[in-house]
DNA sequence: TTTTATTTGGAACAATCATTCCAATACAAA
DNA sequence: TTTGTATTGGAATGATTGTTCCAAATAAAA
């Protein structure tokens, strides 16, 4: 009976997500959402409850969709030593390309939101604590097939090259100078040999 | 013959600088400001300009402030490896400290207003390349000193200490298990010997 | 075709935003 | 003590904020 929607949620909720990732979340209006995702004030109400509620959507969505993309780079290189040269040389190029320097949704949605908004805050010791077993696991990986000296311990490398990430994923946003980042990286990831 | 102020310039843009630094640009409205301050709104037009302006202040006084700091600490630290043990630990242990997760006030406005804001960008460039030659000379020194094995690339390395820096920064803000920054921090630093 | 539930467009809302303005105030020089 | 100038308190400004509301539009079921 009822009429149908005239968007694609999932669709308008991703570039809810690109703009609020680009701007955060206290220079993004609603006017801004309502400009950008095409559709009326009513629908965004109706459909995602708010702007608070759309921000917790669309950062989901993110943690979703990029947790999804680690997981499977990790499990796809047979190299531990590899894969993670391979992650860290993806945020290098997408810093680069990105001409409007987003940098990461996660790490800038810690620094503007916290402290204040326990539920976004909740929801980011979630994702690190995710985030942290993934790359300590990885690491153990490379342990136990022999790629990576069994003298060294899994989580204190593993939160090492997170935090290493993490570092230059603020840097990316200031300047990007591949060549840089890619010796900086190099050395970083030394630390496995 | 005019009339004095009654409060202190320094003081106040103090003040203020703790107080964009715990919340963030945005987020902190005039409002705030008056009343944390206790000044009068034409005295803060009067003499700061206005919001951005008081920002810009606010931010270069904590560049200032922060920037000898860091110099003095490691100027007055006879062991290169030594000074930047301590500088980490320092960070560890304000984080812990810092009930309400102010973070780094530098990473804070990288993040939230890149890209946007021009004359921050560029004083966050200067900043950061002022940064990283630090870190680098730093290295360099111990290298010198005979402290750090002369095989090393004091660049690269330094660049990688300051990313990791940037990077604890980050997390502090989400979560504060001092003894898991520790051994990280630990493993980071491993890369000198 | 009629009915009915939902979406949609856009006006309207009160609250808050940064900023300006001015009369009252107060202090240092005359 | 008087004078002149910068500061101060607080009201007022207009723009923008997030949110609500409702009549008009619409599409699937009856």
């Amino acid at each position: 009976m009822p009429r149908t929607k005239q968007f694609d949620e999932k669709e308008v909720l991703q570039k809810a997500m690109e703009l609020f990732w680009e701007k955060g979340f206290h220079a993004t209006s609603i006017q801004d959402l309502v400009s950008c995702l095409s559709i009326n004030r009513a629908s965004l109400y109706d459909t995602y409850g708010g702007k608070e509620e759309l921000f917790n959507q669309a950062f989901q969505h993110y943690r979703t969709t990029n947790g999804a993309i680690v997981r499977t780079l990790f499990e796809k290189e047979n190299s531990v030593k590899k894969g993670l040269k391979v992650l860290f040389d993806k945020a290098i190029q997408q810093s680069v390309q990105d001409e409007c320097k987003k940098g990461c949704f996660v790490v800038n949605t810690a620094t503007e939101l916290i402290p204040g908004d326990e539920t976004i805050h909740k929801a980011l010791m979630d994702n690190t604590e995710n985030s942290q077993k993934l790359f300590i696991d990885y690491i153990q990986k490379g342990i136990d097939a022999g790629e990576i000296p069994s003298s060294k311990n899994a989580a204190s490398v593993g939160l090492m090259l997170f935090t290493l990430y993490n570092g230059l994923q603020v840097l990316a946003k200031i300047e990007t100078d591949p060549d840089k980042y890619r010796s900086m990286v190099e050395e970083g990831l030394s630390i496995l040999d």
